[in-house]
DNA sequence: TAGTTTACATACATTAGTGAATGTATAAAT
DNA sequence: ATTTATACATTCACTAATGTATGTAAACTA
C-alpha cells in the first residue's frame, strides 16, 4: 500500500491505540489480539507492527497517553502554587480542589475512564509489563509525597497539629481516593462519585484535625 | 493410570489449586496453561478436565476455597452479635475490630495474601468470569449493608448524629479499606497495613462523627 | 529526478493452547 | 466375585496468535 504523510502516520497510530482502548476494555488486553486492534482500526498487524514492538510497547503507550497529560496538569498546579502567590487558597482548598479534579475527570472524560477501567480490570500486571507497575508506583510516591506536604501546610494554616502523623495521613487519603475509583469503576451506578468523594474526603480532613470549610 | 480414592482425589484438587493460585500470582491467568498447572501439581491436563470445567471454573473454584470461609466467619460474626446478649462491646468496636482481623488475615495468611493479589493484579474480569465480578459486587454490598447498620448503631450509642448520610459513610469506609489493601498488595514494604490501617480508619471515623476509643 | 526511506500490507513459519476422544487400572458398589 | 463407575493419563485434531521476512508504492531528500 502507499505510503502516508507524516500526519496521516500519526492518525494511524492514534487510531490503533484507540481501538485498543476499546477492545481492552471489551474483551481484556490477553485476550484481543493484535490482528483485532489492526482489524478494528481499519489496518493490518503490519501497522501495529510498524509503530509498537509488541503489544506490551502499545499498552504501555496507550497508558501514557492518558497518563502523561494528567501528570503534567498536576505538575503545573503544583508550579502555579509555589510561583510565590499565594492566591489566597489554602493548602486544604487546594487539596479538596485536585481530588475532586480527578474524580471530576474520571467521570467525565470517557477515555480517561475507558484507560482506567482497562488498567484496573482488564489487565494482568505480569514482568512484560512491569514498567507499567513501577512507573504506577512511582506516580503514587509522588502523590503521596505532594499530599503529606499538603496536609503539613494545611495543620500549619489551621493552627493545629495533625492527628497522625502526615505521612500515615497521605497514605489514608490517597487509599480512600483510590478505594473510591476503583469501586465506582466496578459499578458506576452504585453510587455518585462526585457526591460521596467530596463528603467523605471532607469526613476524613475533618477526622485528620483539619475542619472542613463551609463552602456547598 | 491407578484410579484414586476419594480422599486422594481430593488432595490431587487440592493440590491443581494450590498449584494454580502460585502460577496465577506467578505468570498471571492467561499467561499460565492448564498444562502447567497440571505439571506443577504433578498431574496432567486430564486431571484438571476432570475436576474442573475449564480454567475459569477452576479460578471460582480457587476464589471460593478463601472467600467462602471469609463470608463464613462473618456471618458467624453476625450472629454472635445478634443472640441476644450485647457482652459488652459496643458497634464502633466492633467496626474496627472486624477491619483489623481481615487486614491481619491479608498480611498473616499467605494463601489468602496470594488469591487477593490474584484477584486485584493478575486477572483479567471479562465475561466468562463475570460470575466472579458479580460475586464480589453482592458481596460488597453485603459488607456496604452491614457496615452502615452498624455506624447507625454507633452514632445511636455515641448520642450524637452521623455527620453524614449512613450509607454514604459506608461507602467512604469501605474504600478506605479496600484501597489501603490495595495499595498495600502493590508495594506491601511500603507501609505497615495494621498501623496505617489503624490509624486511618480511626481518623476517619472521628470525622464522621463517632469518638475513638481510648484503646493502645 | 533519481535514490532513499517510510509506512505500511502480505505471506510464512512456528508455537502453544484447547477441548474432546479414548484408554485403563482400580476403588467401590452389589 | 463381578460389575460399574471413577480418577485420571494419553493422544489427536484444531485453532489462533506471534514474530519475522519480504514486498511495495508513495513521500521525502539531495
Amino acid at each position: 500500500m502507499a505510503r502516508r504523510t507524516k500526519e496521516e502516520a500519526l492518525a494511524t497510530r492514534h487510531k490503533l491505540l484507540d481501538a485498543a482502548e476499546c477492545l481492552f476494555q471489551l474483551q481484556g488486553v490477553s485476550r484481543t489480539s493484535l490482528q483485532d486492534i489492526a482489524l478494528r482500526a481499519g489496518a493490518t498487524r503490519g501497522a501495529v507492527y510498524w509503530h509498537f514492538k509488541d503489544k506490551a510497547d502499545l499498552f504501555n503507550a496507550m497508558m501514557d497517553r492518558v497518563t502523561l497529560p494528567m501528570e503534567a496538569s498536576f505538575e503545573a498546579d503544583e508550579a502555579q502554587f509555589h510561583s510565590g502567590t499565594e492566591s489566597g487558597c489554602s493548602a486544604l482548598e487546594r487539596i479538596r480542589h485536585c481530588t475532586l479534579n480527578a474524580l471530576e475527570q474520571i467521570m467525565n472524560d470517557p477515555q480517561t475512564r475507558r484507560v482506567f477501567e482497562v488498567a484496573t480490570q482488564k489487565v494482568e500486571y505480569v514482568e512484560e509489563l512491569q514498567a507499567v507497575r513501577l512507573r504506577h508506583l512511582a506516580v503514587r510516591n509522588g502523590f503521596l509525597a505532594r499530599i503529606e506536604q499538603h496536609l503539613t501546610i494545611a495543620a500549619q494554616q489551621a493552627g493545629q497539629p495533625l492527628r497522625l502523623p502526615a505521612s500515615v495521613a497521605a497514605q489514608g487519603l490517597h487509599a480512600l481516593i483510590d478505594g473510591l475509583i476503583q469501586n465506582w469503576l466496578l459499578d458506576p451506578l452504585n453510587f455518585d462519585l462526585r457526591q460521596v468523594g467530596q463528603c467523605t474526603v471532607d469526613a476524613y480532613l475533618c477526622g485528620l484535625g483539619l475542619s472542613p470549610p463551609k463552602s456547598q
